[in-house]
DNA sequence: ACTTCCCGCCAATCT
DNA sequence: AGATTGGCGGGAAGT
């Protein structure tokens, strides 16, 4: 087959994005449904619909808009500051072209697979549900080809989906010292959504230490660099708190019938003392998780997670709190399984099918290995035992979550950002880095600046590292075998690089053509994310079996043991198989080993508006100007792609892009565009036009072992980024290597099987989009406050 | 009919 | 006081 996109499918949503206004209109916004989509007002506000007149709009666009983001978002500010940066050249470039077209090709072409790929298990292998497929597909595509005519679909909103496109912002390996901010404003006018949603999402991640909250409307990225640790903290807290427990006897216990009485009781007591923020979709989402993480079978049903989570929070157990708390449960899952940690099964019970979530992550870390995984086997539960773990819990149960609270209450102070301490937030903000450049500033100043450079040398022996074999390569300019280096998204399929100085969050994706159809297969190049939901079908039965009463350990364990292993392999999860989920990524960003020779194509997709420009750069190797792609892969759309020989993508040096699309304009000339690919990350440069870009490259590996405050534990994940990555076939080279390891000497913890890449952005900082529309809220002014009270949580 | 979950009201909090 | 967060649940889409 030919080509398979890569995953930002979800890009695709129709919404619009902040931009400028010029180029939307219509399409979606035509739904009138969508309320959402905050950037309707600003499209009508907006005079200038025609692409024509890129510049000047934009730039007073900006303008014009930030004094409104100020107070907005601080931290945007300063970076808005700059007026003009190259990349607002850029942005002028590329949103030059005739974006309506643009988009909705892209979406269209380019992203149609990916979507394909998510909703669908990956595709080859499917050919059974690729009837389904198809239909859904077309279904969609019709949709979206005349926005006008259709509106979203539910599905079109979901938040998975929405989820899944706020992923696809920021890579997963973050330079660890160059910390992404991320404004929530701008990320929903560029998501097209209103916020009330960002929130659910962000809250999320939060709980899992893939944001932090740095202050109002302000979170940090810190992707998947402390996932690992966040995760097996979650799991000894579990066990802590007697999840493991629980779980074995929630559902017996409940089933007989008195999960009540405690919960009422508790409730009440507790009630009093717990906010808000106890029920707090972000503790939730950690309960959740730990539930996963102490489970034997590791799946998790959501009518036991809902009663244990009920219970917790002291809520008296009224069918409508059960109802209340499973829908959050889906809200959690969702965003779960747009990172690929979870996906939907169904457990069989005596009675009949329940609805299920079966952990795809890591389940076992290294340090705490030990007693990891074995939770619950061997004791034998007693209702005491359950009783007195309640009690613990309870009274840790704060603690836990706490922590969460607390930072966050300390990181919702004003602060500026960048100075607080860190230690308090677990956040890894860390500026004081060594290196001579600090990227922290580069960071900050993304727009105008001109390069990034890790040092690569930079890094420095000694904190580098512990690092398991396996991850031995911290090698910055080395290609690295390993595709994690690049810098891919893991959890998407696709690869992603932020090209720092793009105005917009720019994302890079690679996507490779799958030839191989073992390779989509195995790696499962599919994004996992992608699958969830269709295959849930699909798939599900597979899971079914797993009978969440018992486990026998052992068998369990083999059980699990096997699931994962199946899981990896067919689906590629990312993150769950080490070794499998390399293979993923190599597949991904090289042209996979098992598929040498194959170039892998670059998608620069400048989401200066939100998806919905998306401008490509496409590498192709096997295209000689580029141009000639695949015709499956590459539509000859008037799609603004840019597409990169790979060839042309020495190491080092920089190349001519071509792109294609612009032309749309009629008025843009340019139809090239230079970009250094930096070789080596560190000094890699984008360039558009005449003015260089430079890349954040995720630079070297990483140089200080712990940015992060925040807990060992969780520091000592990090990958560092290095810089140049290069197709093990040689075909291009791109910019981001890490070195997989974890950075933290100490620790010898786990090895973190992927490493990560390296490029990003700040969507946020970019805020190009954000200063288009200050626009959605409605609610602010909206927010009518009526009288009704609320009935007081009923007992 | 049941499952999933979007949507947005409106209260708690923060500025 | 106004803005930001985010709990909550009605009710509709999807199955």
């Amino acid at each position: 087959m030919e080509v398979e996109c890569l995953a930002l499918k979800d890009l695709t949503s129709p919404r619009k994005k902040s931009f400028p206004l010029e180029l939307e209109e219509e399409e979606d916004g035509g739904q009138s449904e969508q309320k959402e989509n905050i950037c309707t007002d600003r499209r009508r506000s907006t005079p200038l619909k025609s692409a024509e007149s890129p510049v000047p709009p934009f730039l007073i666009i900006r303008k014009g808009s930030t004094p409104d983001l100020a107070h907005i978002t601080p931290i945007k500010h300063t970076v808005l500051a700059e007026p003009w940066t190259p990349t607002a050249n850029l942005k002028m470039l590329i949103s030059a072209a005739s974006p309506d077209i643009r988009d909705r090709e892209m979406k269209k072409v380019l992203f149609r697979p990916i979507e394909n790929e998510k909703e669908k298990p990956a595709s080859p292998e499917a050919a059974v549900e690729d009837a389904e497929v198809e239909d859904t597909c077309q279904f969609e595509a019709a949709e979206e080809e005349d926005d006008a005519d259709k509106k979203p679909s539910r599905k079109q909103k979901s938040l998975g989906l929405l989820c899944q496109k706020f992923l696809a912002l920021y890579p997963d390996y973050p330079p660890q010292h160059t910390p992404i901010w991320i404004s929530l404003d701008e990320v929903a006018t560029s998501l097209g959504v209103e916020r009330r949603r960002i929130y659910d999402i962000v809250n999320v991640l939060e709980s899992l230490m893939i944001v932090g909250r740095i202050a109002k409307n302000s979170y940090t990225w810190y992707g998947r660099q402390q996932l690992e640790a966040t995760l097996e903290d979650l799991q000894r807290r579990g066990r802590q708190q007697g999840y493991h427990l629980q779980m074995e006897l929630s559902t017996e216990a409940r089933e007989a019938g008195q999960g009540c009485e405690d919960d009422g009781v508790e409730g009440d007591a507790g009630n009093a003392g717990a906010n808000r923020k106890d029920k707090s979709l972000r503790i939730m989402s950690q309960k959740f998780v730990m539930l996963f993480l102490v489970s034997k079978t590791q799946t998790v049903t959501l009518d036991t997670a809902a009663k244990i989570l009920i219970e917790e929070s002291q809520d008296s157990s009224s069918h409508s709190k059960y109802k209340t708390k499973v829908r959050r449960l889906y809200d959690i899952a969702n965003v779960l399984t747009s990172l690929g940690l979870i996906k939907k099964v169904h457990v069989r019970e005596e009675r009949g099918r329940k609805p299920a979530f079966k952990w795809l992550g890591p389940v076992e870390f290294q340090n705490s290995g030990n007693a990891v995984t074995q939770p619950g086997v061997t004791q034998p539960i007693t209702r005491e035992d359950i009783i007195n773990l309640k009690m613990s819990r309870h009274a840790s149960f704060n603690i836990a979550p706490t922590s969460v609270g607390v930072q966050r209450q300390v990181s919702s102070a004003p602060s500026t950002p960048r100075r607080e301490p860190t230690g308090l937030l677990n956040q890894p903000v860390d500026y004081s880095i060594k290196t001579s450049s600090s990227n922290a500033v580069h960071r900050l100043n993304f727009e105008n600046i001109t390069e990034i450079r890790p040092t690569a040398a930079q890094q420095t022996p000694a904190c580098s590292s512990t690092l398991p074999p396996s991850s031995t390569h911290r090698t910055l300019l080395a290609p690295s075998p390993h595709p994690e280096h690049l810098f891919t998204n893991s959890a998407s399929p696709h690869c992603l690089a932020y090209l720092p100085s793009l105005s917009q969050p720019s994302v890079v994706m690679l996507y490779r053509t799958p030839e191989q159809p073992e390779v989509q297969r195995s790696s499962g190049s599919e994004p996992e994310e992608g699958r969830k939901r269709r295959r849930e079908e699909g798939e599900e039965e597979e899971e079914e079996e797993v009978s969440k009463k018992k486990g026998t350990s052992g068998l369990e364990e083999c059980d699990k043991a096997r699931e994962r292993a199946e899981v990896s392999s067919r689906t590629s999860p990312d993150r769950p198989a080490g070794l499998s989920r390399e293979q993923a990524l190599n597949d991904i960003s090289y042209g996979s080993s098992n598929a040498p020779a194959q170039p892998s194509h670059y998608l620069y997709v400048p989401n200066n508006a939100g998806l919905n420009g998306f401008n490509f750069l496409l590498s192709a190797s096997q295209s000689p100007a580029g141009l000639t792609l695949p015709p499956s892969s590459v539509p000859t759309l008037p799609i603004p792609y840019i597409l990169v020989p790979s060839s042309a993508l020495p190491h080092h040096h920089h190349y001519p892009l071509v792109a294609s699309g612009l032309q749309q304009q009629g008025s843009d000339p340019h139809n090239k565009l230079s970009f250094s690919l930096p070789a080596v990350m560190s000094n890699a440069h984008f360039m558009v036009g005449t003015a260089p870009f430079g890349l954040a490259a995720a630079s070297d590996v990483g140089r200080s072992p712990a940015p992060s405050p925040s807990t060992p534990e969780q520091s000592r994940m990090y990958g560092s980024a290095a810089g140049a990555s290069r197709s093990p076939s040689g075909s291009w080279q791109t910019v981001s290597v890490n070195t997989p390891e974890p950075l933290t000497p100490h620790t010898p913890k786990e090895t973190t099987p992927s490493a990560s890449k390296a490029f990003f952005q700040t969507p946020g900082t970019l805020g190009s989009v954000v200063s288009a529309v200050p626009a959605a809220r409605k609610r602010g002014s909206a927010q009518r406050r009526l009288d009704v009270g609320h009935p007081p949580p009923t007992c």
